[in-house]
Formats: C-alpha cells, sequence, structure tokens
DNA sequence: AGATTCTGATTGAACTGTCAATCAAAATAC
DNA sequence: GTATTTTGATTGACAGTTCAATCAGAATCT
C-alpha cells in the first residue's frame, strides 16, 4: 500500500520531507478509497501511515491543504502516464488515440484505490473549487490534446463526425466504465472495460479501429 | 429549491407524513448540491426546509436513513422517467433508444441539483453499500433493457458490434456528460451534452441516428 | 574523533467547535 | 381528550487544530 519505507521497527526520521509528504498522501487515497471522503480522517490517514496525527498538520498545514495536495499528486501522476505513453507511440493519430486509451488502463495507474479517490474527488468537485483549481488544467491540456488526434484521424480517415464530441466521448466512457468498477453490484473486469471503450473507438473509426483495439497497417 | 410548501409565517403541520418528507428528502438533495456529501448536515437540511433540526430525525430515524431514503428518491424518480418515455415512444429500437437518450436530459431530472447530488452518491458509492443496496436493481434493470434495443437494432440495421458494449457506451456517456457538466471549468450545454450522446450513437448506428438525433423514415 | 550545539521532525495531550442523536415539553390534529 | 407532530435545549462523541516537550540526526567546535 504505501510506497516507501516503514517496515524496521525503528524507522523514525529517516525518510526526507518529500518522501513523508508522498506516505501521508498514499495513506490518504488509501483511507479515501477505503473510507469515502465523508469519513476521512487525519487520525485515520496518520495511524495507516504508522504516524501520529499532528503529523500531517506539521507537513500540511491543514486537511483540505492534503487533500489538496493528494489530488495534485493523483492528476500529476496521471498527466505524466499518459504522455510517457504518447512519447513511445507511433506517430499516426490512430496510433495515439490507441495509446491514450491503452494508457488509462496501466496497472499503475487503474488500481482500485486509486479509481476509488478518483470517483470521491469528482463526487466532491461540484461543491469545493479545489478540483478546478487543482485538475482544471490538466484535463482541458488531456481533452485538447485527445481532439487534435481524433481531427487528425477523422481528416486523415476520411471519417465524417466532430472532432470535439468524438474525443469527449472517448474521454467521458474511460472514465464513466471506472466509475462502473466502483458502483455496479457485479462489476466487469479491466480487460472488458478497455474493450468497450475500444469499440467506442471502433464506432467511430471503423477502419482503424478493431473490436479488439488498433487495426495493424493502416 | 424546495418543492413545496414552506410559504407562510406559520405553516406548521400543514403537510402530511408523505409530504413532509419528501421536503425534507429535496432540502438533503439541495443541501448535498451545494455543500457537497461531506458536509452535509441535519441543521442544514432542517434549515433548508423551514423546520428545526430534531425534525429530520423524528422522520427518518437516522441521518444515514434520511440519505438512503433521498437516494431512493433520485433513482425511483429517474426510473420513472425513463418508463414514462417508453411509454409514449414508438415501437422501433431506434425510437426507443432515442426516446432513453432524450429522457435523461429532460429539464425536470438534468437540474444542476440532481446531477449533483447523483455524483455525490457516486464519489461514496465505493465505501458504503447504500448505494448498491438502493440503486443496483434499477440500475441493472435500465441497462438490461437498453441493451435489449441495441441487440434488436443492431441486428434489425445489419450492424456489427456487441450489444453489451454498446448499451454500455451509451449509458456510461450520458453519466459522463453529467459529470462534464458538474466538474469541468466551463462546461458546455446541456444540449450540447445530449448532441454528444447522440454522436455516439450516430457512430453506433449511422442509418438510424444522425448528428442531430434519430433518422427519420428509418 | 568525540563532545556540544542546533535544527526541525515528531509526539501526544489539550482545546475548541461541531454534529448526530435524545428527550421532555409544547403545539397541533383528530 | 388522546395521539401525533414539532420544537429547541441538552448531551456525548468525535474531529481538526494548536502547542509545548521530546528526540534523532546534522553541523559545528575542540
Amino acid at each position: 500500500m504505501v510506497a516507501v519505507v516503514e517496515t524496521s521497527p525503528t524507522p523514525r526520521r529517516k525518510l526526507s520531507r518529500a518522501e513523508r509528504r508522498l506516505q501521508l498522501i498514499e495513506a490518504t487515497i488509501s483511507v479515501i478509497a477505503e473510507n469515502g471522503f465523508a469519513r476521512t480522517t487525519l487520525g485515520e490517514v496518520a495511524k495507516r501511515a504508522g504516524l501520529s496525527h499532528g503529523l500531517a498538520n506539521f507537513h500540511f498545514e491543514s486537511k483540505d491543504k492534503l487533500l489538496a495536495a493528494t489530488l495534485e499528486h493523483l492528476s500529476d501522476e496521471y498527466r505524466a502516464n499518459w504522455q510517457a505513453a504518447l512519447a513511445v507511440a507511433g506517430p499516426h493519430p490512430a496510433d495515439r488515440i490507441a495509446a491514450l486509451i491503452e494508457a488509462d488502463f496501466t496497472p499503475a495507474i487503474c488500481t482500485a484505490d486509486r479509481l476509488a479517490a478518483w470517483c470521491a474527488f469528482w463526487g466532491e468537485a461540484q461543491s469545493r473549487p479545489m478540483y478546478q483549481d487543482v485538475c482544471g488544467q490538466n484535463d482541458e491540456e488531456y481533452q485538447g490534446v485527445l481532439e487534435g488526434f481524433c481531427r487528425d484521424l477523422l481528416a486523415d480517415g476520411g471519417y465524417g463526425g466532430d472532432a470535439v464530441r468524438v474525443a469527449r466521448v472517448l474521454r467521458v466512457t474511460t472514465e464513466g466504465v471506472w466509475l462502473d468498477l466502483m458502483t455496479l453490484q457485479s462489476p466487469y473486469s479491466r480487460d472488458e472495460a478497455r474493450a468497450t471503450v475500444l469499440a467506442a473507438a471502433a464506432a467511430f473509426f471503423p477502419r482503424h479501429f478493431g473490436p479488439d483495439g488498433r487495426l495493424a497497417g493502416t
């Protein structure tokens, strides 16, 4: 769960400032995933990190700022993930769209804890400016990049349709299947979730995407 | 905001049991929409309904049960809405799919308060059995009905594709654009949201749906 | 190297405010 | 008159925040 040390019986005071912050953020993700936003307390976060509850306020000044830092961590991590995927993807717009979809289901990103935390933040987004402050820019960047690839592929492939709406469908379908994995009584697998997004891509770009993803040789 | 009385200076004891419960539920929706789940208190709910705070516990036994009743109200209302839309829709599967999509954007259902409340409940769904207990059956019924129409239209129109995944894309696209309306920095309009879902339908069923919805004469 | 000082991370108790739940009394309906 | 609904004060628990004391490790001195 916690990505850092916290192993030996006396690991105290071993971690740097940044590592300690990260440890508390990971603990926060875990608590939010398990208890929900409304029942996330500093005490539980500290307990899960094996630290005293005063520390959270020492490192983050307030509960709100800890939550904001947690969301920022998730958002930056997400952005770094899709940008890394694009860096090794082919130049064709279909390759780049396929890379973006695939990136959303990377095991490192698409974990139960992280998905649950994302959903919890979305649920609170309406009532707190925090979400838009932290994620607004990253979200717009992602939508813009995906829109560009969709525009290219629509033109390149001679497809009809509006790039903005196509990109939006692909993005919200991903978010939607994530939500399904959290809220459904009997959720389907991560592979089925990815296949669902690819089915949408195949509907918009039938000569570049098939039921199993990117079609070769185009 | 509140759909019921609360007008004259002394409206006390005017409403029946069911009406009073509904009044408290509407106030709860309003508070959740404005403050989020984590900051929803019984005191604020009662205040918004113009009642004293002891009443919430009198009519619903506990805060949890008030929240569950609120979710149940939303879920039943949603179900009644799409079933009413189906009752007046044509028999062709494309007509029925179009009716379901249209129903999701009815002004009575697709209000800022209700959307925000739905998102808040989704955010808490992972950590409380409440959501699945209350909505699981309705959600499965909706998915099953939509799947049936998709299966019929895929066969009838000679389309390729998997009915389960097509239905899932249409459903989560609707949920996704709802979420967008809540979380985006500069959200688009309800009409644009509906057009986005219709764009997805047009991708799967190009001979039955166009950019502006259901195509006539098919 | 060993002793001393300094820094700032860490703890845990105390304080404060808030909220859900309870309940006795008042108001209202039947 | 009796039953039901409503009020508003009270209670107890709990969470966020503050803070003084502690302590580990780094830096400095001899």
